[in-house]
DNA sequence: CGGCAGCTTGATTGCTGTCAAAACAGGTGG
DNA sequence: CCACCTGTTTTGACAGCAATCAAGCTGCCG
């Protein structure tokens, strides 16, 4: 966990801010716990580049990838002051640390904040649709095309990143890691993606695999 | 859709008012729609009494049912202007009608309404769990507990209503009708709870129904 | 009484999880 | 540079849970 703070990560495309707050974002490496499970919740934070994700954990050790934040998303909403989940850093990532008081003095940003809780709520009931209604071939296309929106990557060809481990994908889509593997090589069977890295997958056919994601709403 | 104003709904509970808007809520009949998927988002709304269900429709009309929103639960949040399910209410409810300029112009409303929010996406969230990594068993038992602690019965034995169908409580799981039936009768047999009508479930031992929820949280 | 809708029960298939092992990549040290 | 080690990913074999299809059952209302 040693913290370089390694800047030549490639930011694909410049984060859209809306607002310029006081405090400039500050560089977070990759794997970099922003608050826990259970703790007091204390700021906001505020993605402005890279990857974070915010995961549940139970007793039993199981775990619950709740979401995946990128630039714009905010972070540490709660309603009774604790941390209802993990964030952490997958890919180095710039964040601004917002305090309640300074979000109370904007209205501006208060404004933003709300809307953009509402869109997190939005997700998080999209996703329960993905979890109960696809298959899991469905949700690996899915999420693959989730992810090349968020990357902006529209074309109907593209290389995307998949800074996340299959362990991540697997838990974020509720299936064994070995699913998630059998889906996506069935997947570089029908030409519809290659996989000529770990952590890059690179779509010959988005119109196809959108398809497949069963995008039925 | 005849607006009769019914009033022998039974109020098991008196609605926690934590604020007092202008407008004294409107009761609806059970089965009133309050807006549909794809409305303009003009108002929000403020659930006083009774039940109100969220669901969502897919081309196939496949249908999630996001959420059952119960007395101080808000509806109509949306990040775009547009309503991304349908709300009807499941049983005779009073529910207030808030505008936009009535929340602007109430801070503590506000407050109330981000706070509420965040509940709502961490229940979402806690839902993502539910349907990842319960059983089927699990996740009918985890649905009756919720009901129970909606209903305030926190008593070991207790009546707790079921004004829905089991239609929609599959449609809630993400269960086929059939196995919600199966695992009702599973856990009659094991006399944890007993089935006087289809829409009253009696628990006899709450104690083992929450073990049996898995709440390993 | 008949008809209908909602619910329960039964039999069968198949998808996905589990267990197990092999392949692979990345890093370390000789 | 190669051997080795470790953690991740892929592939394989198999079992089990829940969906599906299909048939009865119950309560309700005309």
């Amino acid at each position: 966990m040693q913290h370089q703070v390694v800047e030549n990560f490639t930011p694909t495309f410049v984060p859209p801010i809306t607002k310029t707050p006081t405090h400039l974002g500050r560089i977070h490496p990759e794997k970099t716990p922003l608050f826990h499970q259970g703790d007091p919740s204390k700021y906001f934070y505020k993605v402005r580049s890279g990857v974070v994700m915010t995961y549940r954990l139970l007793k039993d050790s199981q775990r619950q990838i709740t979401g995946f934040c990128t630039a714009g998303d905010f972070l540490g909403m709660t309603s009774d002051g604790i941390q209802h989940d993990t964030a952490i850093t997958v890919t180095t990532c710039n964040i601004v640390r917002l305090t309640r008081a300074e979000i109370q003095a904007d209205k501006e940003l208060q404004q933003e904040l709300f809307t953009k809780t509402c869109l997190q709520l939005e997700e998080a009931q999209d996703m329960m649709m993905t979890l109960t209604k696809k298959s899991a071939s469905e949700k690996v296309a899915a999420f693959l095309v989730m992810l090349a929106n968020r990357q902006k990557s529209e074309t109907n060809e593209a290389d995307i990143r998949l800074p996340m481990s299959r362990q991540d994908i697997a838990d974020f889509l509720g299936m064994s890691i070995e699913t998630v593997s059998r889906r996506l090589t069935a997947l570089k069977s029908k030409q519809v993606i290659g996989l000529p890295s770990r952590h890059i997958v690179h779509i010959f056919n988005m119109g196809a695999l959108k398809k497949l994601a069963g995008a039925r709403s």
